[in-house]
DNA sequence: AATACGGGGAT
DNA sequence: ATCCCAGTATT
């Protein structure tokens, strides 16, 4: 039998401890639309610190809606390097360009025209309309999960959609209402006092720190005392190993690098051309002979792994210096762009899992 | 309802 | 080694 949290009684605490406690982030500074647009993207499964510096230096590059709806591809990855979930990067210009062209260059209010909006999802809408326009709609996080389950004490699976999806209904219910004529934006700062006392106090891996909490005496799972049992949230698959080697080719003072398929993981980014399983060295000698490499000197970069969410890729690194080539030999050297280490640098972006490698260049 | 999609910090 | 982060889009 499962028993209904009224959350209607933790507003006024929340929203209290909320103006005491709240943290000083960039983008609290000044919550523009395109602003908290911005920092809400690259927020999504992202922690506070990785975000600051680069929601700055998008914004000192990107000032405008405009200026991101006309920015080129390769600035934009290059904006978003190290960042992860690239889409977002690409998302956040497409709509940037549909604003220009159905809404007058203007952040739409209304959640529906929001969610509509490539890379805006139930999450970031509410977040926008919330803390950029003061409208009453909630925006559930995992932080926002985490805290009301924990409240409620309840059990319920937090990675299934009809969870959240019920949440967002309950809380759109008793979020606060903006007073007409006042600046305080309560709509706002209560979806952000969830999400903070989830970050700061009511924190994810480990104990909680119940004794800094204001909701202590309202939260069932504390009085309970199953804390450590909430939320639930079934463990994921293990993930798949990719075996690679990766080859950074030298020639005349310029590396070759290769961009990636459209689709897929890390799509249109920069890569060392690599090739599928580990190859000892004489594969690799022979490998290049094939290729037409005759003169040559290889350095060993040795292994490197990296791991994403879904797969984990277990690579070993040549540094080849290619002395004399056959170019018409050279299938796999034909779609390789040869650039300078400065270029390489400061032009293309070449995601973190070929970092291990770039700094042996 | 599952799965793909990055990277890093904390335990 | 595992978890999980101010999630969304696709299958």
């Amino acid at each position: 039998m499962k028993m209904k949290y009224d959350y209607s009684i933790i507003v006024d605490e929340i929203l209290l401890w909320f103006e005491k406690e709240k943290r000083d982030l960039p983008w609290r500074r000044n919550p523009l639309p395109y602003y908290v647009w911005i920092s809400e993207i690259m927020l999504q499964q992202t922690r506070v610190e990785a975000v600051k510096e680069y929601f700055k230096r998008f914004l000192a590059e990107l000032p405008t809606i405009e200026s991101l709806a006309t920015v080129e591809d390769d600035k934009l990855m290059k904006l978003w390097e190290g960042l992860g979930y690239y889409n977002r990067a690409r998302n956040l210009k497409k709509a940037a360009v549909q604003i220009m062209e159905q809404y007058n260059g203007e952040l739409p209010k209304d959640y529906k025209e929001l969610i509509s909006l490539p890379g805006i999802g139930s999450y970031t809408a509410g977040a926008i309309a919330s803390q950029a326009y003061g409208i009453a709609e909630p925006a559930v996080d995992g932080n926002v999960l985490r805290v009301t389950k924990r409240l409620a004490g309840s059990y319920d699976d937090i990675t299934k959609a009809s969870v959240k999806k019920e949440l967002e209904e309950e809380l759109k219910k008793i979020m606060p209402q903006n007073e007409t004529g006042s600046t305080y934006n309560k709509a706002g700062a209560f979806n952000q006092a969830l999400m903070e006392l989830g970050a700061i106090v009511c924190i994810p891996n480990g104990k909680p720190l119940c004794e800094k909490c204001p909701l202590q005496k309202k939260c069932i799972a504390y009085e309970k005392n199953i804390i450590m049992e909430l939320p639930v949230k079934p463990s994921k698959k293990a993930r798949k190993i990719e075996k690679k080697t990766v080859f950074v080719f030298e020639w005349n003072g310029r590396y070759g690098i290769h961009k990636r398929a459209k689709k897929g993981l890390l799509a249109n980014l920069w890569e060392f051309p690599n090739v599928e399983e580990m190859y000892s060295i004489s594969k690799v000698e022979r490998f290049l002979e094939k290729q037409g490499i005759l003169e040559y000197e290889m350095e060993l970069l040795g292994e490197a792994k990296h791991t994403f969410s879904h797969v984990e890729w277990h690579m070993l690194g040549y540094k080849i210096k290619i002395k004399e080539i056959k170019k018409e030999q050279a299938i796999f050297m034909e779609d390789l762009v040869w650039v300078t280490e400065k270029e390489l640098f400061e032009n293309y972006a070449l995601p973190t899992a070929f970092g291990a490698f770039k700094q042996k260049i």
